[in-house]
DNA sequence: CTGAAAGCGCTTACAG
DNA sequence: CTGAAAGCGCTTACAG
């Protein structure tokens, strides 16, 4: 690898001058200047990354948390963070917590020796005392921590009773909600969203938990058709557990959208792989991930934050599940 | 952050004897030893991983390269390579490449800056002179590239025969292959296989290109059932390949299986998520990102590689889109 | 406008 | 067994 003092020797000057004109930074006469534009062009010189860090202290690192890239909902976001990372310049760090506190502290650690610049965190664990004790900057993405943290989310409970009183004005008449796991913000929220919606409009419903795995869904969706048979409208909490939702109504002969209408939330690509494919709540995600880099880096170069809470509208996409009677 | 030089002023030794107990190299007095390790504990001391970077020039970050991670093959894939290389305390940066070549060096530069230890490539480029020119490690993963860069694949040819054989098996008179993009290893092997056992057996058959998508994959099956009528079996050269056929199943109303019967090729997660449940070629995604990160590790430190070519076996993976005629 | 020097936080020959 | 010193490749006051 060439250095500094390769172009500087090549360039007749001193490597403070060579680093003059690398940063544009500091008077450098024209001669100068040129002789070494022309060095470091001839030796292909291309700064050391890890030198430069080692002097200012970052390292235009940012960690990305998720809990599984497997899950279906990460990816699109992890992409958004990526995209928007590289186009400043920055790099991400790909982060599989499963959740697990032991995981994200030693990530934590590893990144801060590295001079990371700051995290993104898309997982939840129940203690955020490890989170909020770093010193670098952290912005949560799809989940809530603590209000001193900026935060991107979706409209989780308006999404949720776009979709109740879409299934109702489908003229379902015996609601069944597939909710997510207690204690996860997006899923107490749509849970919430649902709950209003059944109760201004008075309608026959039941609420059971189903993770936001297939598994766990295809089993609990069994199980409500074989002790609510009247169930005519499902709202799952998110995409992979409509789908569930689907594969227990085709193990339960039910016909879907004829006999029991679906709707999932997220607005993942699976949904548009499904047959028939999946009405849904669309939560913008390739602009919450965006969002969320862009606000990260804004912290990064200590830039004034417009404000710490940041939610997306969702919207409500119709697909095959939820419409006419075929 | 405290440095070693806080940590040996507090032992009151140098910083050099801090260093040797750091990294248990050199002759340390079990009482310098103990002191040094007292400090350490009591002032939380991490070694700045930048600064042994700048000296060692390696920094145990490892690039992997896809063309999406959105697109569902290849979250799993990056799970196991995080996975394998955290367990040995490397750090993955993800790399979205979109297949483009000018993308792919941009990263490689930026790497390079960073003094990066490897690479693992699991997208394809027209060109490779920009990967075979570059000095650092490099493992290809579900591509070929060179026979001077290990190579992480599944046996795309043979599981291809077992499918169209499977479909053969199962009553099919008239096949169809939704195959990958021209170009593409892991497209054309598949394809070659296909060709081959259909030969073996005689039977009618017809073969287009659709793209690994979901869009141009429903398109391109729908005219097939219009042109073809007969068609009833259907080998797509992935998973998601294969949901996008029946969509065009679904929306031609031919019947899966009874009517047609369809095959899909990786063993992605969505192919239990589809209903009915999508038959496929199982590849063990998880052991080749593993098997590539490890071979990536060795690299890394200079073992010697037992072979440059590590070719998985895929699996048949018979569920609802292929069997019975229900 | 320019260079010598110190420093970022480590590691490792080299003397002792 | 241990410390002073040089060096990894940069950047930036400080003098001139």
């Amino acid at each position: 690898m060439t250095t500094i003092k390769d172009v500087a020797k090549q360039a007749n000057v001193s490597v403070a001058t060579v680093s003059r004109v690398l940063n544009q930074k500091g008077y450098v006469s024209k001669q100068a200047e040129r002789s070494v534009k022309n060095a470091i062009k001839s030796l292909n010189y291309k700064p050391n990354a890890v030198a430069r860090s080692l002097y200012h202290k970052t390292s235009g690192i940012i960690g990305l948390f998720v809990p599984d890239i497997s899950n279906p909902f990460f990816p699109e976001l992890a992409r958004a963070v990526e995209d928007a990372a590289t186009s400043e310049g920055f790099t991400v760090v790909l982060c599989n917590t499963d959740s697990k506190q032991e995981k994200e502290e030693k990530y934590i650690q590893v990144l801060q020796q590295k001079y990371a610049d700051g995290l993104i965190i898309a997982t939840g664990t129940d203690s955020i005392e490890h989170i909020l004790s770093t010193n670098i900057p952290v912005v949560a993405l799809d989940r809530y921590i603590s209000d001193h943290i900026p935060t991107v989310v979706s409209s989780n409970k308006a999404g949720a009773i776009d979709a109740t009183e879409h299934l109702i004005a489908q003229g379902c008449q015996f609601i069944a909600h597939l909710r997510g796991p207690k204690g996860v913000t997006s899923a107490d929220d749509r849970y919430t969203g649902f709950k209003q919606a059944i109760e201004d409009h008075s309608i026959a419903h039941v609420v059971v938990e189903a993770g936001f795995e297939i598994g766990q869904s295809e089993v609990a969706t069994r199980n409500l058709f074989e002790k609510y048979p009247s169930i005519d409208g499902i709202f799952a909490g998110s995409d992979v557990t409509a789908a569930g939702a689907m594969r227990a109504a085709y193990q339960c002969k039910r016909a879907v959208p004829k006999d029991v209408k679906i709707i999932g939330f997220d607005g993942i690509s699976l949904g548009e792989m499904l047959t028939p494919s999946l009405s849904t709540i669309q939560q913008p995600i390739y602009e919450m991930g965006q969002q969320a880099a862009k606000l990260l880096m804004m912290m990064i170069e200590k830039k004034e934050l417009p404000s710490y809470w940041h939610e997306f509208s969702t919207t409500l996409k119709i697909r095959e599940t939820s419409t006419g009677s075929e």
